[in-house]
DNA sequence: AACGAGACCTGGCAGC
DNA sequence: TGCTGCCAGGTCTCGT
């Protein structure tokens, strides 16, 4: 969202769908619906990226929904250029710029939210748990919420509805340094774990953010530089490898058909 | 209500 | 060189 932030008050001059296939059909009625209006604000709820659009009057039209799913990128390119196999989407800016969604798994999705309909009633909104860097993200919030789970503490802090953007690598980064078993029952972890955990997965997010994004082989930054210098994981991805704290070797196991990765001997 | 599995896709890579 | 199988950062939907 920060790297398209130079196209807010640019006025669009045209869109293009090249393939409108991704999780959702990308809405054909951006083709009349957005040309001539100006992109008046961007925000972030989860990894949902809200561009909100206003008429010439400055009356608000609606608003896009961008998900990038899992190998999605936004270019923000400062004139046009020669469309490659998986450039699903573009807006086309007057003043030459041009913002283009690639997306070769099509797991990311395109929306549009009517201007008298309420982003926060989205479906895909509304159920939403708290953002991980906002005060209301708590210990107690977290504790609370786990009563009832006996699912494993690493499912519990991926679910959206719970709490937003714990990812697999940053669930995995988490729970290794709150030194929580990534398999422990979500209602076995103690408050004062709770605390904890809540404590490190904001650390974790707020140094992957600043370190840049996640830099992974498919991730790039709106500028199309990758999203940063390789950052160092203390678990994701480094089976069998010593850990950086006791040596023992990290253990990758599946929950929920994902990986996880952690340190035997630290988490309990 | 909560859980687990399945679904959606392409591309890169290891192993044969 | 080419084939096969496996793996990948997300998250909704469905059956139990």
């Amino acid at each position: 969202m920060r790297g398209i932030a130079p196209l807010v008050g640019q006025v669009v001059s045209q869109v293009i769908i090249r393939y409108p296939t991704l999780r959702w059909p990308i809405p054909s009625q951006l083709l009349e619906t957005l040309p001539h209006t100006r992109l008046s604000r961007l925000t972030r709820r989860a990894k949902y990226i809200l561009a909100e659009f206003n008429n010439a009057k400055g009356v608000h039209i609606g608003t896009l929904i961008l998900h990038l799913g899992m190998s999605g990128r936004i270019c923000l390119l400062a004139q046009d250029e020669v469309a490659a196999k998986h450039d699903h989407f573009d807006i086309h800016f007057a003043d030459g710029h041009v913002l283009r969604l690639r997306d070769p798994r099509r797991f990311g999705a395109v929306l549009w939210v009517d201007g008298h309909e309420s982003v926060a009633e989205h479906p895909l909104i509304k159920t939403l748990g708290p953002e991980p860097l906002k005060t209301s993200f708590t210990g107690d919030y977290l504790y609370c919420q786990l009563r009832n789970k006996t699912a494993a503490i690493k499912i519990a802090i991926m679910d959206s509805h719970l709490v937003v953007g714990v990812g697999n690598i940053y669930a995995s980064e988490s729970l290794f340094r709150a030194r929580v078993n990534p398999k422990t029952p979500a209602n076995k972890v103690s408050k004062a774990k709770c605390e904890r955990l809540v404590s490190e997965i904001k650390a974790t997010l707020a140094s992957a953010i600043d370190a840049g994004g996640s830099s992974l082989r498919d991730f790039f930054g709106a500028d199309g530089n990758p999203g940063y210098f390789q950052q160092t994981y203390f678990v994701y991805g480094r089976t069998d490898q010593p850990c950086r704290e006791c040596s023992a070797p990290i253990s990758q196991i599946k929950q929920g058909q994902r990986s996880t990765f952690y340190c035997a001997e630290c988490q309990h």
